[in-house]
RNA sequence: GCCCGGGUGGCGAAAUUGGUAGACGCAUCGGACUUAAAAUCCGAAGCCGCAAGGCGUGCCGGUUCGAUUCCGGCCCCGGGCACCA
């Protein structure tokens, strides 16, 4: 045995093991829970980041750990390989995304095995192999069938200099990216999916979710939005003809109180009323100018302008004029709006702006109304009732609404309707790296779906886009083809998918990734729903979202039995650095690496500066943020493994911080990980040279509390490691270390041998899963065992845990005053003596009336005075 | 703007149901070993104070014998917002 821990040839060693046995392979079999851990596949973009460092460390903790405890363990890996990243580095190189993502792949796989994780890579996928997405295409033409998927009108940000369709994040301060131009919103036609036929059942099926972070559940209950409301029209007439004009709100006791209505700029009766209205026309496409993000509309100045359309109120029968508003959404309810600025902020402020009516129907007792300043109580629905509002005066918001909804549906002008905030998933991308929609555009037939026996659609790997609109428009041999149904000349749809789509159902697809005739098969049934799920809190909604619907639609089609495809769920969170730079008095921020930074401490070790290493001239912080290109804040985990192996790479990553926390760099701390993993792989090697002996019947009394220490620690680690707190179990394995370094030099007798023995096997195997090769050498070495993988969970001794005293804290007035030892029976009287008896807590107490002892069993005493 | 998190020593953090605030570690300081340095080992330490003691979990207030934990209000930071993945 070595006396000197090395890691490059322990981990090379280890892992050469694991391969030769196919350790991690994983079988489909009966005898054992089966135990299906899941991390989020990731984005091959070049070489592996800290996030997925840590996000795969957390996976393999849980694999390990699960496969000790007896579960038959599934742990796979794959690429979400088709995206926007591989055509900007197509574009920046002129190498086609196939073979920019094919070599990301091979780079990052080779990190994957170096970190050493438990990963069964048989069952390795890339979404962007013809293999993987002609499942896509099949599950899409599937749902086509039953009216799941479906085309219409879609609105795209519109480059007009590069004639191009661009993604949200190509557009800055709704400029393109590349042309500066002013993004322009266009409509186009795409497919849909319809998830909101599925909108109740993934808000319901939330309450089934047990295991998932509530916050996460939270936000995409949010993002559902069911809410309660009703729908009525104002009727109106326009060329000669009765029409109507549908809103949608959740405040019908509010709406004698409407005073105008807005409308969206794309809406019908705006195209209608800027006909022949030139500065409308100018608003409404002023309007349609900017970003499609949801942010920047929300955040936008609200502007308005009437279009001479006067609509008549349903009960009153008032004539209430159309506003044009660039804050209505079309895609929301009916795109339409009542406004009633009294009882709505928004509404408020833009009656306010554009001198409009503002009338008070809803009166909250004790609070005066003002048309001069908005106040929150306003839009108050719980403490309210009408006023001014003729019959309805004096009902509350209940009543109001249910009245109101009545006498609206006995005019056949309204109904009460559950409207979500959810929309249907728009897939239709007009990009290249992506899988191709399988749909063939037919003169004389139309949209006609690609028969099966025709899948996969494959895309071609050669193209290599430059900016301007999708390449697959200049590639006949693509474009070009028959209809499947006339066989007369025809074009292939060019858009390709969403890659939303590709990351819905891998998941499922690694139970059986070797089928080539079938999507999923019975392999499915076995492994799913996956036990754990591990990826970024940046998922909560969309990925998680898509996923759960994709996998209802596959039940609903018969492919799968499950409801939920996730049943437990961690979403880590960030890894971030500090960001340093430096202004120069004209120019541009240059952005310093945290690594050439010299932090300057005082005495104390208080930071007082920091200088770049490279002249030794300061550089100011920037605060903490996420590791990006942009703030040049990233460490390189190639760098880490290199200088200092995988194992200590992922001990610093499970104890810097809790999984689901943030986590801060800090070079410093990974140095602190080395320094334990050195101590350990030194008792070990102390521990080796010493003679094995039996854990005799009586202990002396040092002995029996080191070893108490160890399995009181142990009984804490096994605790934590069962609600994924993996900071306090490495922890607990230092704890352990410490212990055991004491008994080591407390002397070199049979009784010490025996608990060094003992206490170093629970260590090794708490320690195992997080740093898998230095325990799997030391465990042969130790003569352990063959491997530690087949070695049982450690539990803690009870007998161990035995004391006869125990300690109590004693507070005065709720100050810790002093502590006591009494013995592990003792009862309250004789505990409250004691505790008066105490000489510091007689001081505190000196002579005043004791008014009263509260006692914690276990913990303290309280004197109150 | 809307939704969801977070804020505890110089730093990362811990505190299982309201019960010893700061476990474990990093950095710092002192000591041992060494020709010296690194490594290693031993020890100190929340802040203020010579001490007695006081003050301390973002800020203000409340409930309680007792609040990092519960309640109300506020400030700051991070994530998501549907075409980044």
């Amino acid at each position: 045995m070595q006396q000197k821990y090395n890691p490059q040839v322990i981990e090379r060693d280890a892992q050469q093991f694991w391969d030769d046995a196919q350790a991690f392979r994983a079988v489909e079999s009966g005898d054992k829970p089966k135990y299906y851990c899941l991390s989020m596949f990731p984005y091959p973009s070049g070489k592996l980041h800290m996030g997925h460092v840590r996000n795969y460390t957390i996976g393999d903790v849980l694999t390990r750990y699960h496969r000790m405890k007896g579960y038959n363990v599934l742990q796979p890996m794959g690429w979400d390989a088709f995206g926007l990243p591989a055509e900007n580095a197509a574009m920046a190189n002129g190498v086609p995304p196939a073979k920019w993502t094919y070599d990301n792949i091979a780079y990052m796989r080779k990190q994957l095995k170096s970190l050493g994780f438990a990963i069964d890579w048989s069952r390795e996928l890339a979404t962007c192999k013809p293999d993987y997405y002609r499942w896509n295409q099949w599950l899409f033409l599937r749902m086509l069938e039953k009216g799941i998927a479906y085309k219409r009108t879609q609105v795209v940000n519109w480059d007009p200099i590069d004639q191009t369709v661009l993604a949200n994040e190509q557009v800055i301060d709704g400029k393109g990216w590349r042309t500066g131009a002013t993004v322009e919103k266009r409509e186009i036609p795409g497919y849909y999916l319809a998830i909101t036929k599925y909108a109740d059942e993934l808000l319901e099926a939330l309450d089934t979710l047990p295991g998932w972070p509530e916050r996460v559940k939270a936000m995409q209950a949010n993002w559902i939005g069911k809410s309660y409301g009703v729908r009525f029209a104002f009727p109106y007439t326009i060329d000669g003809k009765a029409e109507k004009l549908w809103v949608f709100t959740t405040r019908a006791d509010t709406i004698m109180g409407v005073t105008f209505v807005a409308v969206a700029a794309e809406h019908p009766l705006a195209t209608r009323a800027a006909q022949g209205n030139a500065k409308l026309a100018g608003f409404i496409a002023e309007c349609k100018r900017g970003s499609v993000m949801e942010a920047d509309l929300a955040t936008m100045e609200k502007k308005g302008m009437p279009t001479g359309i006067f609509v008549e109120h349903p009960l009153t029968g008032e004539k209430v004029e159309v506003w044009v508003g660039n804050y209505v959404l079309m895609g929301y309810g009916e795109g339409a709006v009542m406004a009633v600025p009294a009882h709505d902020e928004r509404d408020f402020h833009f009656a306010r702006q554009y001198g409009l009516r503002i009338t008070q129907v809803i009166d909250i007792p004790g609070q005066s109304f003002s048309t001069d300043a908005w106040q929150e109580c306003y839009a108050d629905k719980e403490k309210g009732v009408c006023t001014h509002s003729g019959k309805y005066d004096g009902l509350n918001y209940a009543a109001a609404v249910d009245a109101i909804a009545a006498d609206l549906a006995a005019k056949g002008l309204g109904e009460k309707q559950v409207l979500y905030r959810l929309r249907d998933w728009g897939v239709s991308r007009q990009r290249y790296w992506g899988c191709p929609i399988p749909i063939i555009h037919c003169a004389d037939c139309g949209d006609v779906p690609v028969p099966d026996k025709d899948l996969p659609v494959v895309l071609p790997e050669d193209c290599v886009p430059d900016g301007s609109g999708n390449p697959l428009n200049k590639r006949p041999d693509f474009v070009d083809c028959a209809c499947p149904k006339c066989g007369k000349p025809a074009k292939r749809e060019t858009d390709t998918m969403d890659t939303f789509v590709d990351s819905s159902w891998y998941y499922l697809r690694y139970a059986c990734a070797d089928n080539s005739t079938a999507m999923v098969d019975s392999r499915v049934n076995y492994w799913l729903p996956a036990d754990q799920y591990i990826g970024g809190i940046e998922h909560a909604i969309l990925h998680l979202l898509y996923s759960r619907f994709w996998n209802k639609a596959m039940r609903d089609l018969g492919l799968v039995k499950i409801d939920e495809p996730f049943k437990n769920l961690l979403t880590q969170g960030m890894v971030l650095n500090e960001i340093f730079f430096r202004k120069p008095a004209a120019g541009r921020i240059t952005y310093y690496n945290p690594a050439d930074v010299d932090l300057t401490v005082d005495d104390k070790g208080n930071r007082v500066g920091a200088v770049l290493r490279a002249d030794g001239q300061p550089v100011e912080s920037g605060g903490i943020g996420t590791m990006s290109k942009s703030k040049n804040n990233g460490v390189d985990p190639q760098a880490l493994m290199e200088s200092y192996g995988a194992d200590i790479a992922r001990f610093y990553m499970m104890f810097t911080a809790p999984p689901e926390q943030t986590l801060e760099w800090s070079d410093a701390s990974v140095e602190g990980a080395s320094r334990f993993l050195r101590r350990v792989w030194s008792l070990g090697y102390e521990t080796a040279q010493r003679p094995v002996a039996d854990m005799p019947a009586a202990l002396p009394a040092p002995l029996a509390a080191a070893r108490r220490e160890i399995h009181a620690v142990l009984k804490q680690g096994n605790y934590d490691l069962g609600r994924h707190q993996f900071n306090t179990v490495a922890s607990a394995t230092m704890k352990m270390l410490n212990a055991l370094e004491g008994v080591l030099k407390g002397g070199n007798d049979a009784a010490a041998n025996a608990v060094l023995r003992e206490g170093l096997s629970i260590l090794l195997r708490v320690l195992s899963p997080i740093t898998p090769h230095i325990t799997h050498q030391l465990w042969r070495d130790l003569g352990y065992g063959e491997d530690i993988l087949n070695a049982p969970w450690p539990e803690p001794d009870a007998q161990a845990l035995v004391e006869s005293e125990m300690e109590l804290v004693i507070q005065v007035n709720g100050k810790k005053r002093g502590d006591i030892r009494v013995p592990r029976d003792a009862n309250k009287a004789a505990i409250e003596a004691a505790a008066l008896a105490d000489a510091e807590v007689q001081k505190f107490v000196a002579g005043q009336p004791v008014k009263k002892v509260v006692i914690v069993p276990g913990r303290l005493v309280n004197i109150v005075v």
